[in-house]
DNA sequence: CTTATCACG
DNA sequence: ACGTACGTGATAAGC
């Protein structure tokens, strides 16, 4: 028999949003509706294998109930946004699932469905109802079921006449005298006062309906009998409320109703914007386009793979399919790609994969493959090609003319996405199920290299779906207007950062191991001297003895608190040294230690055997603002600030003999593209002429002249002047000038009063995010802020300040990256030999040989000041000398 | 594997 | 009223 399911979409909806936690996509759309309900349809195609299907809205405000009853419905909190939003989005799916809804002016869906069903059961349909809403009970009948949702929506229980006669002891129509009489509290239903579920379940197991237990009220007594009496007008309107209407004038056939099947090619994209990635995967898509595409349960179909694994006797086919290779792929591990054990690759045209081993590879019959990855004027396209790039190095072989990476293209098209994996994206775009590496080689102590076929196939998929990502994330770019910034700028910096890595930098062994001796002696002291006057010996390290000795033996004042315990933070430190001298040496300790274990240690175990330098690894898929990262070890966080620390920087060296090392930082480029964004005349000014740019400040925030402006205005200038930049808060201000809110607040307002433009650029930007969802820099980089209309205030406020630090933020870096760019251009052409070593945000370092000095000096400056013209000069300042220390 | 702390821009 | 400054990575404890 052909089964119709109906669906009472508005009590689905509803339930589903109440019953998930909240869920956005990145463009902060909310869909944790539209994900329950959607959950809950494959479930039961899954399971019922409807042949027609129909969901069912409520049409507007009025109905017909409301015209006998106007307060029918009434006082029920009005829908939230986040999920009236959604109703569109589940007709907008439905609709990609090819599943029929309706709706009718002065109709709920309640009636629609009830004239459905009984319409089904006389065309000789099987009919199964799904709400949350009991009343439904009452279209039960012989070919009609109701399934009632459990827990949320999570589960569904079906009624028939026997379960209604099991759980109430009665026949389906008796529903409406129920609740005709306990009355529906959420449908502002009266009933009868005094009369709940109990109550009316004994009078009709006696009377049998309304009426008769009216007709038969003389048989009552007590407050029962003169509530009924009082209140019999009640209980038949109440009655005829909750009774279903089954004569709604729907002009639908059943053809229109007919479910035929999920087609891929329509669903597919509807679950890729709502970024439903298990969806997608359960469904198990498959990357070729529009097929026969069926829900299949949480079966991971996966399309075998063809794969020629290259050795002597293949190499000729691969050789003469070179010039085909579309995309590659790099398998290797370990965390530091200068150390990466490289597995092997996979090169694949769309028809063809081969598997190269990296033995082969090796050998001296794959030079022509050797050749191939090394040859620049062959555009290679794979995935982080930036670690197969290092990784391959470090084996002797080159790796050149990278044109598309689909990892650093994932980042650009959304920087804050974590998930990045080939695996992930199969997902995100509703391709192929792509085993993830984790499940294929373990993970940590289990990591293991599978069997040669494992791998290659592994591989072969991998590649086989890079190839569709590749051409989707094209279309993307270009849809986002960032095709320049990817092609122009992340993919030839990816080249120049690889060239910087496997460069590196030297240090001086020497130097580091004795300033570690004296780090050493120092500690030694500090350490005794804590103990003596703790009373007791114990890890200084700990934050928890430590605590423990400041607090409870030593009775000091608690300044804070973390989740754990007591605070030791410098913070905290700094104001318990007035009351205790052991505090101050702990300070001291502390720094020492800090210096020691990361910078000293850390520092020696990073040098390379084989160059006597450090490599650093920088990543450029990490940062939400487009900022670089640096690791293994980080060179971005070297000490500068404290004189003991920056004594750090002396080890960094030339690697060749009367060399230099020069640097050139950006002066005040945050606030720089601040005054070019937000076109404030009076910074803008301020950088024309070249001004002190917080003594600036510190004159139109205090009204002050220049010679005024002492030492403590300057300082609080520049606190706001940061504030500024990360998108300033009172509370924040506060804490870092260590004053209270309201002064901090103040400061806000006078800054405000005098830097009009930055005031509107502020405003403006949140407008602007609220409306797209996102944020951009100069170059069309992008950062979604999907919790920028959210309702908490802490979540909400987190998003505007992202969305005004982020274009000041990470148009710097855009800069920065612009210039790194020129600079590597100017280096070659100009034949120097000058070396690009690190990036520091806003700053460059350089190696340089004696006779480019005068050169260098300034190149570097202008090529840095010329990076990208704004409204306001850009200025580097560059200095040199025998170490990075000395240029300064 | 998470937490606290601290180094940088 | 709410209660945090923006962006990172390394180390040592302690579960």
């Amino acid at each position: 028999m052909e089964k119709l399911i109906l669906i009472d979409g508005n009590s689905i909806i509803y339930r589903a949003f109440f019953a998930m936690p909240p869920l956005t996509n990145s463009r902060g759309l909310h869909t944790n509706a539209v994900y329950g309900f959607t959950n809950m349809l494959l479930r039961l195609i899954q399971e019922e294998k409807p042949s027609h299907i129909l969901v069912a809205f409520d049409a507007g405000k009025e109905t017909f109930r409301h015209e006998g009853y106007k307060e029918y419905k009434g006082g029920r909190e009005k829908t939230p946004h986040e999920l009236s939003e959604q109703f569109p989005l589940m007709r907008e799916l439905l609709e990609s699932f090819g599943i029929s809804w309706f709706e009718l002016a002065g109709y709920e869906a309640d009636d629609i469905i009830g004239t459905l069903s009984k319409q089904g059961e006389e065309s000789g349909l099987q009919v199964l109802v799904v709400t949350g809403d009991k009343d439904m009970l009452q279209v039960v009948s012989e070919n009609v079921k109701v399934a009632l949702t459990r827990k949320g929506i999570s589960e569904v229980e079906p009624y028939g006449p026997k379960e209604i006669e099991e759980k109430y002891g009665l026949r389906p129509e008796q529903i409406i005298d129920l609740k005709g009489l306990m009355g529906d509290a959420s449908d502002n239903i009266p009933g009868v006062p005094g009369i709940g579920e109990k109550t009316a379940l004994k009078l009709l197991h006696q009377y049998g309906s309304v009426e008769e237990v009216l007709a038969h009220s003389d048989e009552l007594k007590g407050k029962m009998k003169e509530n009924l009496v009082n209140h019999a007008e009640d209980a038949c309107m109440s009655k005829k409320l909750a009774t279903i209407f089954q004569e709604v004038p729907i002009e639908r056939s059943w053809e229109d109703m007919v479910f035929a099947g999920i087609q891929e090619d329509k669903a597919a994209p509807m679950l890729r914007k709502l970024e439903f990635k298990s969806l997608i995967e359960r469904m198990a898509f498959t990357a070729s386009p529009a097929g026969d595409a069926s829900v299949s349960g949480d079966s991971r179909v996966v399309s075998e793979v063809d794969v020629t694994i290259v050795n002597s006797s293949t190499l000729p086919e691969l050789t003469a399919l070179l010039p085909q290779i579309e995309v590659m792929y790099v398998e290797s591990y370990g965390e530091n790609p200068h150390h990466a054990i490289v597995m092997g690759m996979v090169l694949s045209t769309p028809e063809r994969h081969f598997f190269v081993p990296f033995e082969f590879l090796k050998s001296k019959e794959a030079g022509v493959i050797v050749s191939w990855l090394g040859d620049a004027s062959v555009p290679k396209r794979g995935y982080d090609l930036h670690r197969a790039d290092l990784a391959l190095h470090w084996q002797g072989v080159s790796l050149a003319g990278e044109e598309h990476d689909v990892q650093l293209a994932a980042y650009i098209l959304d920087p804050t996405d974590n998930n990045q994996t080939p695996s992930d994206l199969a997902a995100k775009y509703g391709l192929a199920y792509l085993t993830p590496d984790e499940e294929v080689y373990g993970k940590g102590a289990k990591f293991k290299v599978p069997d040669q076929e494992t791998l290659s196939k592994h591989l072969a998929r991998k590649a086989e779906v890079l190839l569709h990502i590749i051409a989707l994330q094209r279309s993307e770019l270009e849809k986002n207007e960032m095709n320049r910034l990817f092609y122009e700028l992340e993919m030839p910096l990816s080249r120049i950062l690889a060239d910087m890595e496997k460069q590196g930098i030297a240090v001086n062994r020497a130097d580091l191991t004795q300033l570690g001796k004296e780090f050493e002696s120092q500690i030694t002291k500090l350490v005794t001297r804590v103990y003596e006057i703790a009373g007791t010996e114990f890890n200084l390290n700990s934050p928890k003895q430590l605590g423990e000795i400041l607090f409870d033996k030593l009775g000091l004042p608690v300044m804070k608190k973390t989740k754990t315990g007591y605070s030791t933070d410098a913070e905290v430190l700094e104001k318990l040294a007035p009351y205790h001298e052991i505090v101050q040496y702990i300070l001291d300790y502390r720094q020492l230690a800090k210096l020691q274990s990361t910078y000293v240690e850390g520092l020696l175990k990073e040098i390379s055997p084989v160059t006597g330098k450090v490599h650093t690894y920088y990543r450029q898929t990490i940062a939400a603002t487009g900022r670089l990262s640096s690791q293994f070890p980080n060179l971005q966080n070297i000490p500068i600030r404290m004189e003991e620390g920056r004594k750090i920087r002396k080890v960094f060296v030339p690697s060749e003999e009367g060399w230099f090392i020069l640097a050139a930082d950006y002066s005040q480029i945050e606030l720089r593209v601040l005054a070019h964004i937000s076109e404030d005349e009076g910074l803008q000014e301020a950088f024309l002429h070249d001004l002190d740019i917080h003594t600036k400040t510190a004159m139109d925030v205090f009204g002050v002249s220049a010679e005024e402006v002492d030492s403590n205005m300057r300082r609080s200038a520049k606190a706001v002047n940061f504030g500024i930049v990360y998108g300033i808060s009172d509370y924040g201000l506060s804490q870092n000038l260590n004053i209270t809110r309201k002064e901090a607040s103040q400061f806000i307002e006078r800054y405000f009063q005098a830097f009009r433009g930055v005031r509107r650029y502020m405003d403006d930007i949140v407008l602007e995010a609220k409306r797209d969802g996102y944020v951009k820099t100069l170059l069309e980089r992008r950062r979604y802020l999907p919790e920028i209309n959210a309702s908490n205030f802490n979540i909400r406020s987190f998003a505007e300040r992202t969305a005004m630090n982020t274009p000041i933020q990470g148009t710097a870096a855009d800069i920065i990256k612009l210039a790194m760019v020129l600079m590597d251009e100017a280096l070659k052409n100009h034949g120097l030999k000058s070396r690009m070593l690190l990036q520091v945000h806003d700053e460059l370092v350089f190696e340089v040989p004696p006779d480019e000095m005068d050169i260098m000096s300034k190149l570097v400056p202008v090529t840095m000041g010329r990076a990208l013209p704004l409204s306001v000069p850009l200025k580097a300042e560059v200095s040199s000398g025998l170490n990075w220390y000395e240029a300064k």
